[in-house]
DNA sequence: GTCTATACTGTGATAGAC
DNA sequence: GTCTATCACAGTATAGAC
């Protein structure tokens, strides 16, 4: 791997073990054992570093929410879900600072609020294609009040687990697809519903 | 005012307005005009500061989380929600860092993380209450993730707020009550879902 | 491509005069 | 109580040798 792209992963890495604001230049180029010129070198500032970390997280998640995904299976949204927490996951320190690291960034910040626009759109989509296939009953305002919320709850519940229960662990991507599922419950019909509960006690 | 309390005032606007990690001791003796060994006179740390704001918040807090609070009432209870999010909105320094900001004052961090857990049993308390009186129909396991779904909702919906459109603005309190009050929703029964439309409209 | 050395800036904090 | 002066340090970034 040339220096140039261990820069990036490095900084990923660390990026989301201490949080963006938290990794300076000096300790990336510590932690690879190269000199902070030779850091500079490849790139001319942090910003840059962070702005093509950005552009992985940006082309992975529009991949996903791209998708055709004209699933009207449960299990499939679910196995959806999973793929997008999964995203979050990866680029976390975007999510673990949101507000700082977007207030600070501003060319990143524009691309961000797209994403998410982008994934009250997607969320809206399934809803409505669930509700015009008659599994899901809601009028428009609670359509739009739940697509809302779905990605609120996608966006935070990373930080949510963070605050209350520490550290970051393998089965919070699962508690997170149950707990925006459960959002959408209420909503379904009875054997929708019951599709559900046996997933439930399958993966979580 | 004396000055010990000018210097706690100015930081707690200074760090709704632009972040905590973004307030330096310099800026906070600057805006208020007297000399930086000045406000060290009064505060031997940063940390000081910012630990003794967290302490109004949290005597704020638990006082509206120990009041009685019996009531059975929708509207009773949409009120006390706004209570809450004037208390969130009032410090919202603390929410728009929370990861951030609990990493680096560890003293602070056990003492929100309990209050979280306050909040969920305030929470669940309310839920079982209508639970009790037949208003609202949900099993255990319905229960247990709507009453994490309401505290998750109401810690972070400012921030969601915030990266979607930019500027805190009045209506965003109601909007949140709202949105908490839409989680609990479809749990309810008619009769109480009617009475949530005519306030959503009121108050909307 | 990589290193050493260094400049510049901002930030938290202290000492000592008034 | 308040000020000026100053320290120590960390973080971003650059220059120039190898």
């Amino acid at each position: 791997m040339k220096t140039r792209d261990k820069i990036l992963h490095k900084s990923l890495e660390l990026f989301n073990e201490l949080g963006e604001p938290n990794v300076t230049t000096l300790l990336i180029s510590d932690e690879l054992e190269i000199s902070p010129g030779n850091l500079y070198y490849h790139f001319k500032s942090k910003t840059d570093i962070l702005t093509e970390i950005f552009g992985w997280y940006e082309r992975e998640i529009n991949l996903l929410l791209e998708s055709p995904n004209s699933a009207t299976d449960i299990e499939d949204q679910w196995f959806f879900l999973h793929l997008i927490f999964e995203n979050i996951a990866k680029y976390r320190f975007i999510y673990k600072d949101v507000v700082n690291v977007l207030e600070r960034y501003d060319e990143v910040k524009a691309r961000f609020q797209k994403i998410i626009l982008k994934k009250r759109e997607a969320s809206l989509k399934i809803l409505t294609s669930l509700q015009q296939q008659g599994s899901l009953r809601a009028n428009d305002s609670e359509l739009a009040a739940l697509g809302e919320q779905i990605v609120l709850t996608a966006t935070f519940w990373l930080n949510y687990k963070l605050i209350t229960h520490g550290e970051l662990t393998e089965d919070m991507l699962a508690q997170g697809v149950y707990q925006v599922i459960s959002l959408v419950a209420p909503f379904l019909d009875d054997e929708q519903r019951e599709q559900l509960n046996e997933l439930k006690t399958a993966y979580l």
